[in-house]
DNA sequence: TATCCGCTGTGAAAGATATCACAGATAGGC
DNA sequence: GCCTATCTGTGATATCTTTCACAGCGGATA
């Protein structure tokens, strides 16, 4: 029902609340959250209404409610456990950046190829050699995963994962992912943005020389 | 012209184009290349079309050729300057991440608020303090920024950036960016991509459930 | 209690994107 | 040299997404 797009919006709307609350806010209007994320008021109230959120006409939206609708439409009651696989630069790098954000999701373990690193733990999270893969993951219960191996290997990995019941995937391997329909991937593709960036930048300027 | 939609995806045909011309193909079918991505034959060839590229009607599109064009269409002669702002984890990781696959953009400077890093020499690229960032980009003739700053100082750093003459901006940081219409801003929003993810498994989950 | 103002909720219209489906092209077989 | 099978290029169509525009509500005000 809800489209991927509106998903997206809702758990930006989501964060930018929180950091609203922080600052004391206690109601909001469409237009205030339209406004911050650089979308419309129409755009908002229809986002809201998808999620099944509703206002007050005189008054907008009450900070601390919408907060609550937005967790209840969003969130899987008792988070999920998540497994990072591939500790290379980008990989340690992640778990920090997750641990900050998200409570709902939490990276449990990870996994990476380098026998050195088994046992050791990296910055919160227990390391475990790729043979353990499928015991990790049914271990510690892991229905997502974050891929941060190296491109060869990528297709594979995400082979045993699927095998031992990862549900969802997000893919930071700049290669397309072959996964069964019951299996959602998520591709994080920093190369293919910066090219597009640079396009949409080189556009920009071909078109103030006209 | 193009859409965004669309230049992702020539940008996505490309890289896959390269791999397939080192596993020594010589031509493909616009269903070749959609069952490599996951789209529609028709979807690849009107992608194509809209970048002024044409096949043979009998032999698709020769491998080496399409290559040729895409890089015409899509890339910005001489390349790009880029500078990393922040060398926190992500930011140093993005370094090799993309020393590896960019031969277009290059990463040619880093900026980081700690003093103890100026100077320094870090994965091949060298390190300035925040003073002189607007210099850096002056002097490096930077056109594209990669943003991994904490959160807070995610606004005045890219004020600072546009105010120097930065017209892209590739933004690691989950916070919305305020920028005049003449730069671009494109956002990686890893917190938002696992949210939505896990809502895509949940009710992927609940789907299977009736 | 009655009036007013500015917001929400939402059908309907517009705009953007993807798919269909087929005419036309052409390499290869005979 | 002609026929055939199969692909491209692209109007037309369908679907998905955003925006418009306004009825109706509800708190503030007097």
């Amino acid at each position: 029902m809800a489209s991927k797009k509106t998903i997206e919006r809702l758990s930006i709307y989501r964060r930018l609340l929180g950091q609203m609350r922080e600052g004391g806010a206690t109601s909001v209007y469409s237009h205030d959250l339209a406004a911050e994320v650089g979308g419309t008021a129409a755009q908002v109230r229809r986002d809201l209404m998808v999620a099944g959120i509703t206002g007050n006409p005189r008054t907008g939206y009450e900070v601390e409610v919408l907060l609550g609708n937005l967790a209840e439409f969003l969130d899987t009651p008792g988070g999920e456990q998540v497994i990072l696989i591939g500790l290379g630069n980008l990989g340690r790098a992640l778990i920090p950046f997750f641990e900050a954000h998200h409570p709902n999701q939490n990276v449990v373990a990870a996994i990476d190829a380098d026998p050195k690193k088994a046992g050791r733990v990296i910055a919160g999270v227990r390391c475990y050699p790729t043979e353990e893969l499928e015991a990790v993951v049914k271990k510690e219960k892991a229905v997502l995963a974050l891929l941060a191996v190296p491109n060869a290997s990528a297709q594979q990995t995400v082979d045993r994962l699927v095998a031992s019941g990862v549900r969802g995937i997000l893919n930071f391997v700049p290669v397309p992912l072959k996964v069964p329909e019951h299996v959602k991937v998520e591709n994080i593709d920093m190369t293919m943005s910066l090219e597009k960036l640079a396009y949409l930048v080189r556009k920009e300027m071909e078109e103030k020389g006209k």
